[in-house]
Parts: C-alpha cells; structure tokens; sequence
DNA sequence: GCGAGTCTGTCATCGAGGTGACAATTGCCA
DNA sequence: TGGCAATTGTCACCTCGATGACAGACTCGC
C-alpha cells in the first residue's frame, strides 16, 4: 500500500491532496496486472474507468484504417489517463494497450462519481492535469502544422528528455517515428544530422541526449 | 447585466452553475471593448487574466517568425479563453486578437484566485471546458497527422457547422487555410472538389455546408 | 458606375517527405 | 557459436502540397 501512495504522490494529479481524500480515492482504486500488448481500452468505446500507470509503460495511440498508427503519449508511471471520458461522457479518443508487463489502478466511473459527489473539492486536482495535457497537445498542433520536421524532432526529443528526467531514451525509432507521424526513414536522416552535430548519440534501440542547447537552437529554426 | 448574465449562462463554463456564483463571477469581471485588430495576449507574457467573449470574435493564433500563422481557434461568443495560464502560471501559449469591433468580460488572476479559494466548488466548472479543448486538440493532433487534407478539410468543416450552428460560413477561404496549416491554392483546390461532389456551395468570402452525411463520409476515407 | 482592394481559380515549378527495396548491424536465444 | 528477428542506414522514385505568378470575379466606397 505504501509503495502505491508513494506513486500516487508524486504524480500530477494528487501532488498536494490531502491525506484524508488519498486514502479515499486509494479505497476505490482496483489494482490490475496486464500482459505486454494488453489493451485496456479501444478507441471509440464507452469510457467507463480511469487509470493511473503504476509499473511500465502504456502506449496511447491512433491508427487508422490502413494500419497507420500515430504514437499520441507514452505513458509513463504516475501518469492518469482515462479521465476525459468520465467527465464529458464521450467515447475513448484514443487505444491504449500495455507496452510490456504493466500494472494499473483502475477507478471506475461510479465509484469515482459518488466520491466527487461527496467531496467536490477533488474536482480541483483534476484541472492542473487537464491544462497539463492541453499544453502538451497544443504545442504538438502547433509543431506539426508550423515546423520541418528537424525541428519538430528537437522539440520532441526534448519533451521526452524532460519527462522521462533521463538522457537516456530506450525505443527504436520506429516508435518516435510514430509519435512525430513521419516514416522511419526521414526520421533516421534527421537522427543522423543531429548525431554528426553532437547533439545525440545513437544507437541501437536507445538514443542519448547530449547536448540539450544545441536541441534548442535546433527546436526554434525552421 | 442581463445580456452578460444570458450570454454566460449558455457557456460551457457556465452550464449548471448556481446563481449566487454566477453573481460572484460577474462581480468581479470587467467589461472591456477592444478594437479591430487589437490584442488581448501575445504568446510568452504572462498570463494575468482570462477572457470571456460577449460580442465579435477573438483569433486565437501561432505565428512562426517568418510570418507562417496558424489559425488554432476562432473564439465565439460565449467561449472563454486564458484560463490555462491562470491555473498553471505558465506563459501564454497563443496570440490573442480581436476580429471586428469585440466586447470582452475580463477576470483577473487576483480575483479569480481570491473566488476560487472562497468556493473552490468553482473549480468543477472548469473541468468539462478543459475537457473540451483538450479534445479538439487531439483531435486536430490526429487528423494533422494521419490524414490527408482532404479528410481534413471535411473535418474541419464539420466543426465549425457544429460550433456556429450554423450552415453558412462566413471568412475567407486564406482563414480556413490557416486553421489547416494548408496553402490557400490546395485550400481552393479541395473545396473546388467538395463543390463539384454538392458537399457544399462556395461563393465570396462565405462558404455554405450543403450536405453533412457527405463531409462526413470524406472525413473519414483516407 | 468606377476604381481600388480583396478574394478566388489556376498554372508551372520545386522541395520535403513517403514508399519500397535492400544491405548491414545488433541483440537474443537455442 | 550460429542463426534469426529486430533495428538501422541508404538509395531511387514518386506524390502531395508549397510557392510565385497572374487573371478574373466580387465588394464597397466615392
């Protein structure tokens, strides 16, 4: 129990909760287990749980019909997802399946709704997550529609080095080829441009940051 | 008063809200008439208050520093922006401007902050509006991503008929464009092609939605 | 009703990035 | 250690949409 709290903590949503309420929404957490590959939601469903990501990783992604698939979050632990259809009741906007063995807490939707009708102060927690996400989105609308793709590749990397708090980032490119929605190919030039600038270290399944403000002078021209 | 108090009743805020708080609310607005053209917030200051849009439209853009400009959202009456900076302290993340001759209610952060801590049950209000964009901005991630402007296109054009209620469009083909991130000739170009199918009826400087089943059929092939 | 400014349609040219193919490298596991 | 799958580097070719240019259409103010 210790370890969860420990989690829940240090997260976006429940920094600053008081105990009281912690416990309250831990009381109404079941815990999961799930396979490498396991879904946990699809979308275009009901959305009728929320998740906070405890131990491994979740892919959020969109594919479309023809199997083209865009990378919209790596969900990392501490990380909630899930809320967005338990507050406007629309369907899931995006699938989200376990990259490796994972575990989850899941609150449902009821549960979840009889605890903010007993204490609507939680409502507030929720909206620095929300505005969070918000940014997070619309700095991407803004990349993707505004900036080559050199610099949408240092912005991201940048991203990524910030979330993760770790120079070190383990994923083949065909995964950040699919978070920028380039192919593998263009996405391996730019890496080889960045390599030859000393900003990056590539290798084979991982990618170091080395030099973060040659990343910034890189994020900004185009 | 009245105006104000009707325009904000119909808001995504303010859906729901009690009337006492929706009192509060209004007692500490300003109202403020602001010019054609006339900016509200730049991206990068600090954001010091939010703004709801009573009269005339608000452009919500990006613009690149060679002039490239992407149209993120045209604000109607009845919308709120700025709030985001308000709850994270961050910078502002657009410019801001004023399309036409607009009257604004200004909330300032002092205020707001000093209502939120006598009824933090105003946060809950804010949580379906966050959950609003943050969805349309998933969305445009998605579709900017995955699909080809034609499907864009249709998209978008479902959008703004579902936002203004209204068939008819009324702006230049160059704004629609910029909501795309699409040069205005291959803007022109699709909706020739949307014309030709009887989607819609393109004329100067308006543009009206003929056939919704078939928009939302090319929104989706791609 | 005339002219200036705005908006729209269309064309030729160009470049960024997609696609398909293939070789080289690395890690993993039998 | 050997083999196989995953990952990466690179190339030729192609497509979509950008760019710049220009003509015609529409509005509005004089």
């Amino acid at each position: 129990m210790t370890d969860k709290r420990d989690i829940l903590h240090g997260t976006p949503l429940m920094a600053g909760l008081a105990e009281p309420l912690v416990d309250e929404l831990l009381a109404i957490c079941q815990q999961r287990r799930l396979r490498d590959g396991e879904y946990i939601y699809r979308q275009g469903e009901e959305g009728d749980a929320m998740y906070g990501l405890l131990e491994g990783k979740i892919r959020l992604s969109n594919t479309t019909r023809e199997g083209r698939e865009l990378l919209v979050m790596l969900v990392e632990r501490g990380d909630w997802i899930g809320e967005v259809s338990l507050f406007d009741g629309a369907a899931r906007s995006q699938d989200a399946y376990a990259l490796g063995d994972t575990e989850v807490l899941r609150i449902g939707k009821e549960q979840l709704d009889t605890l903010l009708e007993a204490r609507p102060e939680l409502y507030r927690y929720f909206v620095p997550m929300l505005c969070r996400k918000l940014r997070l989105a619309l700095s991407y609308v803004e990349a993707t529609a505004l900036y080559p793709l050199s610099a949408r590749l240092a912005r991201r990397l940048l991203d990524l080095h910030q979330q993760s708090a770790d120079s070190e980032l383990h994923f083949p490119q065909e995964d950040l080829a699919k978070m920028l929605a380039v192919s593998r190919q263009a996405l391996s030039r730019e890496l080889k441009r960045l390599e030859a600038a000393g900003a990056v270290a590539v290798s084979y399944g991982k990618l170091r940051i080395l030099n973060v403000d040659l990343l910034c002078s890189e994020a900004v021209a185009g």
